[in-house]
DNA sequence: ACACTAATTGTAATATTTACAAAAAGTATT
DNA sequence: AATACTTTTTGTAAATATTACAATTAGTGT
């Protein structure tokens, strides 16, 4: 018996204690990086060129197979790295996309994670297969290879519903930054505008954002006072049900 | 060279290039549904017994290997049928989990899945190497297979979440409910307690919740109207961004 | 000193939330 | 039949929060 009639979707319970364990075990798993990069208010995606098959000269989000005695957030970690050089960012499982047929290799579901950094700074840098690295607009993205176009559009539906549970917002501003900076990342990922004095007062008042005493310098205007997340703090809040109500 | 030295996390790019593609498809995965039933003010989960190994005689999520041509959502519904009888309730994808010594006969990474409904709504009955099948109240469970205590405390979580911004609410009630028992599901769920007055007058305006021109009967009290659920309206609002602020 | 720009504060009109209290609509009991 | 009882449903006043702007502030550049 084939494996394509032995494993149809159905079987019956003779056929199922018919299958040898081992046949079971005739799959892989990838992980696949969805790193958003936000920068004066666009919102771009780290893609790599593919240098091999299957695929091969297509765009991609950076991702691999999981070595068989690899962690999956640590796949996911290395992977970036290897193809991208970019490290020490924190990222965070998705969805799992396993249709039968999205890799024409054999059976591989993929674990998607994902991120949001500031694009200025990172350094990508392609390495490994991939032939290139390099930040797409949303805008204007490429055909992606294998089923990463669908792995992206519902990435980027996570991460506007993790800007208001989450922290991950944290990443995409710099140490010290203004509310209206604040305000820019929000209303980018969001895609919506809020007005500056109320956006300013619902948000100045939480606890997790430490007002310094410092300003902005060298601005032909009035300086803005500058804050920093207090991680803790925030911390504390979203374990007592806190969320963005914006 | 043997595999855990080959597979060692961190690859050189020549021990890399060195790895035949074949041997990363040597692993499975499975997935594992996390079953909530409400019933008057209580949350249970729908645990089988294991009448194989590995974790003989273990309580356990209904959970199983996917097979290599078969979609993990359809898996997910295909192994709850098999070893529960349950059928045609929807499922939702909730997160992946896949340390690497997870599962004692190889590396299978689990693809958790979780639904909430009636408890008295379905008739579970255990099947295939299923030996029992049972609903467990949260606050007493024995000691489960796996990694399973893990994935249902995740996935209770998961729940909570999905109760604001999700229909999945709706199956835990009947076709047609009074606000009072809409309410207890939330503070069930949630584990918070709502003004009633006030919960009913934030609630009943919500255009999703249709109410009809018939009450209870046979209540030594003032019979509550009864309102269903307009999924079709809820979808529009869902798709607007809607979200319980409770 | 004055113009310019964006940050920050102020404000009045609305709208919402909160904590209760009161009324309503049934059944059960006297 | 009247009264008690229970839970639903409506009402309300005080406190808060939101909204849409306007005014003020604190810098730089001319």
């Amino acid at each position: 018996m084939g494996y394509q009639e032995l494993y149809k979707p159905r079987l019956s319970e003779d056929d199922l204690y018919a299958i040898p364990i081992d046949d079971f075990f005739k799959s892989a798993f990838s992980v696949d990086c969805v790193i958003f990069g936000y920068h004066e208010e666009t919102l771009n995606v780290l893609l790599i060129e593919r240098g091999t098959e299957p695929y091969a000269n297509y765009w991609a989000l950076p991702g691999d197979l999981v070595y068989p005695n690899e962690d999956l957030d640590s796949a996911a970690i290395r992977v970036l790295e290897d193809l991208t050089s970019v490290t020490t960012i924190p990222i965070r499982q998705v969805h799992t996309f396993g249709s039968v047929n999205r890799h024409p290799l054999g059976r591989v579901i993929t674990i998607a994670y994902l991120a949001l950094v500031e694009t200025t700074e990172l350094q990508p840098q392609a390495s490994s297969w991939a032939t290139q690295t390099k930040w797409h607009s949303l805008k204007r993205l490429p055909k992606l290879a294998f089923d990463h176009g669908e792995i992206l559009a519902g990435s980027l539906n996570e991460l506007k519903r993790m800007m208001l549970t989450e922290q991950i917002w944290s990443r995409a501003l710099p140490k010290k930054f203004t509310i209206t900076e604040f305000q820019a990342v929000f209303e980018t990922v969001l895609g919506k505008k809020y007005d500056k004095g109320n956006f300013r007062k619902k948000v100045a008042g939480y606890k997790f954002l430490k007002k310094l005493n410092e300003s902005q310098t060298n601005v032909s205007h009035r300086p803005s006072v500058l804050y920093k997340f207090d991680e803790a703090k925030f911390l504390t809040m979203k374990s007592k049900g806190f969320s963005f109500d914006l």
